[in-house]
DNA sequence: AATGAATGAGCCTTCATTCAT
DNA sequence: CATGAATGAAGGCTCATTCAT
C-alpha cells in the first residue's frame, strides 16, 4: 500500500496546486503541470474539462484543507480566547512555511478580475467562512459585552489576519505577524 | 495647447496604466494596448523596450500620483489626527472610483512570484513609503507618548489601510471600510 | 419486447448517423457520439473499429432505408409514371423533414477529397442505384421510345433530382423543387 | 519585377485557396498552409484574424474570379443563346481541370451545417448571381415568350448546370456534362 | 519617431485510438 | 461486452519581441 500516487487525479490536484500556489495561477501552463506529473496532455483533460476547473478544484481542496486543519487545532483550544490565539499561531506558521507566497485566495482574487467568475465565488466564500469563524468566536469570547461591540472587534481582528498574510507577502519581514499578535492580544485584553 | 495627447509616451502610459490597473498586468497583451491607444507595434518598443519596462513605469508613476494627491489632502488638514483621517477618507474614495479593482500595487504582488523583479522592488517602495508616512504622522500625533508605542500604533493603522483595500476588493461590500473608519477614531481616541 | 434500445451497436449507430448528417461526418467527434448514446470509448471501439467504419455503416444503413422507403412507395404506384412522381414526392417530403441539411451523400462527397475511400464507395453505389431505378422507370414509362432517348430523359430527371436536393440546401427555399416538379411532369408529358 | 510572391498576404490566400479546394476547408489545417507558403504561425494571423476569415476571403475571390472569366468568357459570344451555351463549355472545362473536385462553393455548403455562417452566405450569394445571370440570359433568349416560360426555363438550366458540377464530381465521368449539354440544346431549340 | 510585417514558442483544448481491467 | 484511464499529435490562436523601412 503505497504513499504515493494512489490516482492519477489526485497527483494532478496536488501537484498543480503546488506549481498554482507558487507561481500563479494564470502564470501556470497546462504543460507544466502534466510535465510535473508525468502524464500526457489527453489524460489532464480527462480528469478536468479545463484549466479553470482544476482551477477551482485547487481552491476547493484548499479551502477543505484549511478547514480540517483550523478545525484540529481550535479543538486543542479550550476557551474562545485560545481558540483565536491558536488561529494566529496557524497563520504565523504558514506564513513561514509558505516562503513568502502569502494568501492562494488573496492571489488568485488579484489574478481574477472579473468578480463573475467560479474562481472568485469559492474565494468569496472562503473568506466568509473564515470571518464567520472568527466572529464566532469573538462574541464567545466578549460574550458579557454586546454583539454590535463584538462584532466590531471581530472585523478587526479578521482585517489584522488578512493584512498580516498580505503583508508579508510583499515585505517578506515578520513585523506584520509580531504587530497583529501584539494587537490580538491587546484586543482580547 | 492641447489637453490631450501631449506625446505618444504619455498616451500609452496612461492607457496602458488604465488596461494594467482593470484587467492585471499578466492578462493585459501588448496588442490590446497599441490598439488602443492606435499605434504601431514598433512604436510601442521604441519608447519601452519591453512589457515588464512599461509595467514598471505604471508603478512609478501610480506611485508619484498617489504621493501627489497625499501631499495636497494632508496640506489641507492641520493636525497629525486630522492627517491620518484625510489618509482614511482618499481610501474611502479610491475603494468607489476604482470599481472594487483592490489596489495596484498588491495585485502586482500577487502576480510576480519571483520577489526579484524589477516591478516588486516599486510595490516594496511604494508600500514601505506609505507605510514611513503613516509612522511619521502617527509619533506626531502621540507626541506624548513612547516610539515604540506610538510605532505599533502606526503599524496597525498601516495594516487596516491595507486590509480594507484587500477586503473591500474581494466582498465588494462597505464594511471593511467602516471598520476600520470606526477603529482608526479609536485608535486615535 | 421493447422498442427502445434493441442493441448497444443499434442504438450507437442511430444516434451516430442522426449527429453526422446534422453536423457533418468530419465535424462530428467520437466523443459526442458516446456521450449522447451514454457509452464508454471502449464499447463504441467493440462495435467498430473506427470512426470510418461507422461512417460506412451509416451511409449503408442511409442506403438501405432509402430504398425500403421507396420500394414501399413504389410498389403503391401503378404505373411508371406514377412511380416516378412519386419518388420525387418521397424528395419534396425529405427536404422539408431534414431542415434543409441536404443529402447525407453528397455531403460526405464534399467532405472526402480522395475518390478512394471506402466512403466514397458508397455514396457512389447508392447514386448508381438510384440513377439505375430512374432509367428502369423511365424506360418503361418511354417504352414507345427508343432507348437512347428514354436514358437521356432518365439521366436529365435524375440530375433534377439531385439538384433539388443541393438547391433546396443552399437556398433553403421551395422553387427548385417545385421547379423539378414542373419539369418533371413536362418531361413526362 | 518577378512574377511570384508579389505579397505575403496574396501568396497566402493563393495557397490556401488550393488547398482548401483540394482537400476541404475543415480538413485543412493552418499549419499546413503557413508550411506550404513557408512563414510562420504569427505571421498568418497579422494578415488574416482567423482562419474563418481566410476562408470568407477564399470564397469571396473565388466568386470575383469567376465572375471575370464569365464577363470575358460571355462577352466574345454574340446571342443569348451563345451566351448560355459559353457559360455551359466554362463549367466542361472547370470539371476537367478540377480533377473531379466539383464547385467550391457546394463543398463548403456541405461542409458547413449552420446557415448562419458568413461563409455560407457567400456561398448563398455566388449561387444567387450565377441564377440571376442564367436567368437574364434567358429571358433574353425567350424574348417572344412570356416571363414566366422563360424564367422556367432559366431555374431548369441553372439546376442542370450545378447538377452536372456536383454528379461528376461523384461518379468521375463525363455523363453528366454530356447529358446537361444535349438537354440545353434542347431546351433553348 | 513611427510603421507594420515577420517570428516561433507557447497558449488551452480536442482528436481518434489503444488497452488493461 | 463493457468500462474508462491514458496517449500524443494536432487543432486554432495569442504571446512578447525584432527589424527593415
Amino acid at each position: 500500500m503505497s504513499v504515493k500516487s494512489q490516482s492519477k487525479k489526485e497527483d494532478l490536484l496536488r501537484v498543480a496546486g503546488e506549481i498554482f500556489f507558487r507561481q500563479g495561477f494564470a502564470a501556470t501552463g497546462v504543460k507544466q503541470i502534466i510535465d510535473e506529473v508525468g502524464i500526457a496532455k489527453g489524460t489532464f483533460y480527462f480528469h478536468f474539462s479545463s484549466k479553470e476547473e482544476i482551477g477551482i478544484a485547487w481552491l476547493k481542496a484548499a479551502n477543505d484543507n484549511w478547514n480540517a486543519a483550523m478545525a484540529e487545532k481550535l479543538d486543542k483550544a479550550n476557551s474562545p480566547r485560545d481558540k483565536i490565539i491558536a488561529l494566529f499561531s496557524m497563520l504565523e506558521d504558514w506564513i513561514k512555511t509558505s516562503d513568502y507566497r502569502g494568501c492562494a485566495f488573496l492571489n488568485s482574487l488579484a489574478e481574477l478580475p472579473q468578480p463573475e467568475g467560479l474562481m472568485r465565488e469559492v474565494v468569496r466564500e472562503h473568506k466568509e467562512s473564515l470571518r464567520a469563524e472568527v466572529v464566532g468566536l469573538t462574541r464567545a469570547h466578549f460574550s458579557d459585552k454586546s454583539k454590535v461591540y463584538a462584532d466590531h472587534k471581530a472585523y478587526v481582528i479578521y482585517l489584522l489576519f488578512e493584512a498580516a498574510l498580505v503583508e508579508s507577502q510583499n515585505s517578506r519581514e515578520d513585523w506584520p505577524v509580531k504587530t497583529v499578535h501584539q494587537e490580538l492580544l491587546a484586543i482580547l485584553s
